[in-house]
DNA sequence: CTGAAAGCGCTAACAC
DNA sequence: GTGTTAGCGCTTTCAG
């Protein structure tokens, strides 16, 4: 039995407030977690007992009772981690964060060391975090799926395989996003198209050329004009010279994301030809380069904050039980700029 | 007593680790914690158990039992995380997490809402974490210094207010990068070398406006050539602009981070001028902009990786009790590119 | 050097 | 409705 000593102890514990408020342990309990069947008065006293020693309970002995963390991780790949020039992961990581300051859960960051896997994975299967959530931007890489089993999951971005049932994952409809930047360029007139589209191993990359060919063929149009880059600026600048150089007039360009975009200005440009007046520029994710280049570019806007929090919710509602759709897919705005 | 039933038990326990090596919980709790007095065969015994359950210690329990989290939060307000545009913060929390990886930490990020910054003190009082990092970018607040009575904390960028004495942080040495910078351009020739300063309230501000005039002086060089930003694109050019029209020759400049230089690129554009052979330019930060601009930006580069990865160093250090400085300096290289 | 026993602060049956 | 009573899994004196 703890003897009182609650007078120069720093935190004050459950106890102290039951003291105070001239009850019993279980009944501070009970008011704490919200229980309905405790006299109105009583949670009065105790509410008040409360707010004057300024009580918060200790969540470690609340975990070790109730079997249940009240943590959920987000679990970083280290090679995606070291894309730090990438705004796209930080904004995931603000809209989980955001999303879970409203809830009781706490959020923990974890590195995933390749060289170290499972490291991650212990820490996640020895009870340390009711849910994760894994990010691997572009590359749909749900290799922790497997941990699916022993502890709810949520990942950023489809899966590579589309196969693979079971998992739940958040994503933006990248088909659907690229299709309507196509269609913008159709409809102001544009009819030679021509594509920079992504790695085709990464999810992003496939459904992104996708969506352009979806665009291309409803309208009849040649959908030949197909070259391909790594997401990096400089392939960018060599796809589109590869474009350029095989003689065929190009009057758009839709690039897979923004980056490759800002490389094909420059091969552009040097080529002599003006954007948007000779070829107008189409790109995707709305990032740093959008709004640096010149012109501004005209592009698809990620909606990546909304993503992560997206993706915390799914997670909390799969750990209370809740049922949710396996598959959560977000909208992406076309940003109109002075590219086209 | 807690009955045998680890049969079919999701997770093992000491108690099943002892049990498998035939020792007491104790003796399997010495040996977990490395503890010296611990005969080396019954370590082996207890060691093998360990990895022959693969038994990872339950936090919870352990936190409650030795009042140490092993937590440690990293506070960023919601003003700063709303800046998602700043690779600069992504970099940081990739340096604390990397650092803390190989430790017996776990990172806890949290968003400091500015509408209820009780709530985030509060977590942090009722022994949440056994130490906390804050971090705000460029604004050199410390609001959260009180705290550092019941907390260790680290801040990340010095305090606005010099004379604030006690708390911890470690920062890049701005004036020194500043000042290096400057000479870079002095060193070639330049003679006539304006800046755009960042805003005066903020350390980062106050510090590079004061590296360029350091290296004036040293050089006798006329310091009037001064406009201020507020550390965004449009107040660049703003500033470029105004400097340009007070028809002074200007051969150079130094703009207080990456964001303003690419800003006064447009101006020095504008005023049919280029760079470097009319005006050569030098930012700071080495962001997005000092790769995407044309010519490419010679810029100072910000050590956010290792920032985060010493704060995290500093703090942990401070936990354990050793002595540490209060303040930790970092340096910055000057990366050459096109522009100068 | 090792074991026994007493909690760390909280929750959750189970009685009253 | 409210109190009593056991633990949750681990560390830590204190004996031996």
């Amino acid at each position: 039995m703890t003897t009182e000593q609650q007078a120069n102890r720093p935190v004050p514990t459950l106890e102290d407030v039951a003291a105070l408020a001239g009850v019993s342990r279980a009944t501070v309990s009970r008011v704490v977690n919200g229980s309905p069947k405790v006299t109105p008065e009583v949670v009065e006293t105790v509410t008040a007992a409360i707010a004057q020693l300024n009580y918060v309970p200790n969540r470690a002995a609340r975990s070790l009772a109730t079997r249940r963390t009240q943590v959920i991780a987000l679990v970083v790949p280290e090679s995606t981690a070291r894309v730090f020039a990438d705004p796209f992961f930080a904004s995931i990581v603000q809209g989980v964060a955001l999303y879970l300051a409203d809830t009781d859960y706490t959020l923990n960051m974890l590195i995933a060391s390749e060289t170290h896997p499972d490291k991650t994975r212990r820490y996640l299967m020895s009870g340390n975090a009711d849910g994760a959530l894994v990010v691997s931007h572009h590359s749909g890489d749900h290799s922790y799926a497997h941990l699916g089993h022993s502890l709810p999951i949520v990942f950023g971005g489809r899966p590579l395989n589309k196969s693979k049932p079971g998992s739940y994952f958040v994503d933006v409809d990248n088909v659907a996003a690229a299709e309507r930047a196509t269609l913008h360029l159709i409809h102001q007139g544009r009819r030679s198209i021509a594509t920079i589209a992504g790695p085709q191993d990464m999810p992003p990359g496939v459904d992104r050329l996708a969506g352009w060919r979806k665009a291309m063929a409803a309208h009849g149009l040649d959908q030949s004009l197909v070259e391909f880059g790594d997401f990096a600026p400089q392939s960018g600048t060599e796809a589109m010279r590869r474009l350029l150089e095989r003689g065929v007039p190009i009057d758009a360009l839709f690039a897979a994301n923004d980056q490759m975009a800002g490389g094909a200005y420059s091969a552009i440009l040097e080529a002599g030809l003006s954007i948007p007046d000779d070829i107008a520029v189409v790109g995707f994710d709305d990032d740093y380069y959008a709004m640096t280049t010149a012109p501004p570019l005209t592009t698809v806007h990620q909606p990546s904050v909304r993503l992560g929090a997206t993706m915390a919710e799914v997670l909390v509602k799969r750990i209370a039980g809740e049922p949710v759709d396996h598959v959560t897919i977000l909208p992406a705005e076309l940003v109109i700029r002075q590219s086209t």
